[in-house]
RNA sequence: CGGGGUGUGGCGCAGUUGGUAGCGCGCAGCGUUCGGGACGCUGAGGCCGGAGGUUCGAGUCCUCUCACCCCGACCA
């Protein structure tokens, strides 16, 4: 393999993904390292990707009754310090300002981790009555959280995301809010990143900071670990308490609101690069592609304008129908070279046009994955059912994933097997629900649950590690996570 | 913060017992190519992470620093 030619293959799952990863993120130049240690910079295509899944989940605000809004980045110290165990959780990692204007503050700023409480600070304000209620509330914004250890797109120090907030006259409103959310992201990761993500409640030991309790979508990676790729909170009366949210109540009373939070991120990315991957590279979820169909003219001198003239109307058309299409009409790369670039960039659909095709009407089609090879269709076929064709494509990336997903996880009750599992993939087993048991599992075989899943039917057994009884009426998944 | 590792053109790297810095890829120009990572010729691009030292002479040896990466603790 000669350098900087072909990024490293993809390592056995057994091997760390690192390398893969970064090599692929690199070569496809997606995202850059940012100035600021841990940082990045995300690059146009990726970027748009980002776009893509920001316009679906807009989409679905709305008909949640979300409203974007945007709040100040910089929140003083003592609003932070309101929620006693939000600040306790978030402490370790919040950057502060303590300088401005030449001099020292006499407050010092936090530069926002989350915004519950800005954001709570305002709806306290905005809330009067129950006529108010609920309120939701959604922002696009940057956080910035100090992580020890950053990972470029799965955890970077500053990163982009959108975080709901809503309040509520009551705690059943609130909790149907946590779950509906919860279900919209489980959708989205299926619908429009093609993963088949696993919903469930967090465990007590791994709950927000502030929360009554915590909810996410777990994806599973290549490697079989992990990733948290949406996480939903019901907050309770926590943060309406601490900031203040009331409300005038139908009988004439003051109640405080039941308050929740959502939020995912642009670690989202990170997932798909990791969940779809494969040795030529990335591997996009047609949705969220993008470049979908990519069309790649063929021949030499006139014969190549002939084919390009052909590609081009071809890319109109296909655009005119809704469908991302891009002409690579570049002169000084070879068809092969092409043909691999837009590989490692994981375009779902190529279509090549050549003098043969030209003279009978069709194109060349082939996919991303799969192993039908390289087709002959019909042109007028080709644009009718692109579409069709597309969605098709997504439902068996959704479908590879899920096998995959399936082959790697693994229902056990004994610790051999449990540690067996974990080393390759998920363990769904009973726990005790013990916060100093978890750890133990932790540092035996550095898997943490990472939740219980909400597919399950209603079962009980014996701790997995100490044999205590359950404390869930469900298994727990254990995985290594990112 | 502990344990490993790496710093040399944009990227990936080589550089012997110290002797005036090289290769591949990429980039620019010209020509030939174009159905699976094309080729030829020409060319641009470097205080060898930084600072001290040893030496006639340091990418190379010594000391000190800084940065980044990987594994772990923290976590969307």
């Amino acid at each position: 393999m000669s350098a900087g030619k072909r990024f490293t293959a993809l390592p056995s799952p057994l091997v760390n993904m690192a390398e893969w990863y970064q090599s692929v993120l690199a070569q496809a130049k997606l995202v850059d390292h940012g100035a600021v240690k841990g940082t990045m910079v995300i690059r146009p295509y990726a970027y748009s990707m980002w776009e893509l899944l920001q316009a679906e989940l807009n989409r679905r605000f709305r008909l949640f009754g979300v409203e974007n809004a945007s709040f100040p980045s910089l929140i003083p110290q003592s609003m932070l310090d309101r929620e006693a165990e939000h600040v306790e959780g978030f402490a370790p990692e919040v950057a502060v300002v303590t300088h401005a204007g030449g001099k020292e503050l006499e407050e010092p700023l936090v530069i926002r981790p989350t915004s519950e409480t800005i954001i709570g600070h305002s709806m306290a304000k905005w809330v009067e009555s129950y006529r108010d209620l609920p309120m939701k509330l959604n922002q696009w914004a940057n956080v910035v959280r100090w992580e020890l250890r950053p990972r470029l797109l799965l955890r970077t120090i500053e990163f982009l995301w959108h975080e709901v907030h809503t309040a509520h006259a009551d705690e059943a409103d609130a909790r149907r809010e946590t779950l509906s959310a919860l279900e919209m992201y489980t959708s989205v990761a299926r619908e429009m990143a093609a993963i088949p993500v696993v919903p469930g409640e967090k465990t007590p030991g791994e709950r927000f900071p502030g929360a009554v309790c915590t909810f996410s979508i777990e994806a599973m990676m290549l490697d079989g670990k992990a990733l948290q790729a949406g996480t939903v909170h019901y907050l309770g009366t926590n943060f309406a308490e601490a900031l203040g949210i009331q409300y005038a109540s139908k009988d004439g009373g003051r109640e405080y609101a039941h308050t929740t939070s959502w939020g995912m991120s642009t670690r989202m990315l990170g997932a798909i690069i990791m969940a779809h991957g494969d040795e030529k590279g990335l591997v996009l979820p047609p949705r969220l592609a993008p470049i979908q169909v990519v069309v790649v003219p063929i021949g030499k001198g006139e014969q190549l304008d002939a084919t390009t003239d052909y590609g081009r109307e071809l890319v109109q058309k296909l655009v005119s129908k809704g469908v991302r299409a891009h002409l690579d009409d570049r002169d000084n790369l070879s068809t092969g070279s092409k043909y691999n670039y837009w590989e490692l960039r994981g375009v779902p659909v190529r279509l090549c046009v050549g003098q043969r095709e030209l003279d009978d009407g069709m194109v060349e089609l082939s996919y991303r994955i799969g192993s039908e090879g390289k087709q002959s269709v019909r042109t007028d076929e080709v644009l009718e059912q692109m579409q069709a064709l597309l969605d098709a494509y997504h439902d068996r990336l959704l479908l590879r994933a899920e096998s995959f997903r399936d082959s790697r996880t693994t229902t056990v009750d004994s610790w051999d097997d449990f540690v067996t599992a974990v080393k390759t993939g998920w363990a769904l087993a009973f726990h005790c629900g013990e916060t100093a048991c978890e750890d133990a599992i932790k540092a035996e075989t550095s898997a943490t649950p990472r939740c219980i899943s909400s597919d399950q039917s209603s079962e009980t057994g014996d701790c997995v590690l100490c044999g205590a009884p359950s404390a869930y009426n469900q298994r727990v998944i254990f995985a290594r996570a990112y």
